[in-house]
DNA sequence: TTAAAAGGCAAACACTTGTTTGCCTTTCGC
DNA sequence: GCGAAAGGCAAACAAGTGTTTGCCTTTTAA
């Protein structure tokens, strides 16, 4: 289960291969899957559609492949953070801020694994499903590990304080709160509550 | 600004524009914007694909009115729900309650709202989001009027709170935690907080 | 040096897209 | 009852869709 889509060994110099996944990357995720047309995605790389064909065997495999780039960027920044630390809240608040700062800086990618819905590709959304899954895993395990009060249902935490972070794309500019002080903002409403006192 | 697109008065009784709008929130909600073709929104209304265009002038306006019906809906749920209680954070909670319950139990209409980003239908894009402010304002109050500890970020709880919400519709199935559950949960643990004791 | 594979062009394929036009029937206000 | 509008059919429109095929050049491996 190799993460990097082609390239296993020696590619050509000029290959406009990463170029193509990069566009198709930021069309995938500002048009969505139908939205984004192969054509378009060819255009400004200077292709001509059917050699895309040469890459990947269909367009949904190209999708896979900027999926499966998207997941490898949020977990390899997720599992970097997240080694450093010890303390349980702790691992939670970098991993948050990993996630975050991921999706929301500059790489197309990792948002498209929130803007496609696996069940609008049907040919691949098992592969999709299992890469979103396999990830999420890792905050599941981080929420297991925080001390909480006996009853508190943990998947709640997992569920609201992810919904929470994967929602920030829609509001989110550039400019005015970080994403390292959004997350942590999260994590620490989380944790404290807002009750006065 | 009347919500209901058309129905300005006497709608013949055996009018198939119901049934159209049904038809295409769903496949909106599916499938998105892009996605849903005008071909497979009017075949199971048994109707030509040139007919939608006596009740639409485009099919970005069909999804405006789709769009305006959904909001409808939950400014509609959230505004009966609010109007019976006085105590702030018990009117967040049934507002969040109402929020979600719309979103999930059903209706494919307020559900368009979150599917559908209004960039990528640049006509409409103004409408959609007027319609969209128009109703978050509503949280942005209930917010506001929590007694909160000096210094608290109000915009980080409304937007963690609402991305929470929002996201749930990624990851909800019918049959285990209910709707109002998960919304009175999130709205517990935002009040609470988790850290231990 | 040579055979093979990779990468890409050019052009078409069959099909789907949103939309328009002309005509016909039904319904409703007066 | 009558004129007009609403609602809808049938058929086409131009443009865009993902994909295939055949050929050619360049690079790589033996």
């Amino acid at each position: 289960m190799n993460a990097a889509p082609v390239a296993e060994r020696s590619m050509r110099a000029d290959s406009r291969l990463p170029r193509i996944l990069d566009r198709a990357a930021r069309l995938f995720r500002q048009k969505g899957y139908q939205g984004a047309s192969i054509r378009e995605i060819v255009r400004t790389v200077g292709m001509l559609p059917g050699s895309l064909y040469c890459h990947f065997a269909s367009k949904e495999d190209l999708l896979v492949a900027v999926y499966a780039e998207g997941v490898r960027r949020l977990r390899a920044a997720v599992e970097r953070a997240t080694t450093r630390e010890s303390e349980p809240w702790r691992r939670l608040e970098v991993a948050c801020v990993a996630h975050l700062e991921t999706l929301l800086d500059g790489s197309d990618y990792a948002q498209v694994m929130l803007r496609v819905q696996p069940q609008e590709v049907p040919e691949a959304a098992p592969r999709l499903i299992a890469l979103r899954d396999g990830y999420e895993t890792l905050f599941g395990r981080l929420v297991e590990a925080l001390p909480l009060p006996a009853g508190t249902g943990r998947s709640d935490v997992r569920l609201m304080l992810l919904g929470a972070l994967n929602w920030a794309p829609n509001w989110y500019r550039p400019g005015k709160q970080s994403p390292r002080g959004i997350a942590r903002g999260f994590v620490n409403i989380l944790r404290s509550g807002l009750v006065r006192g």
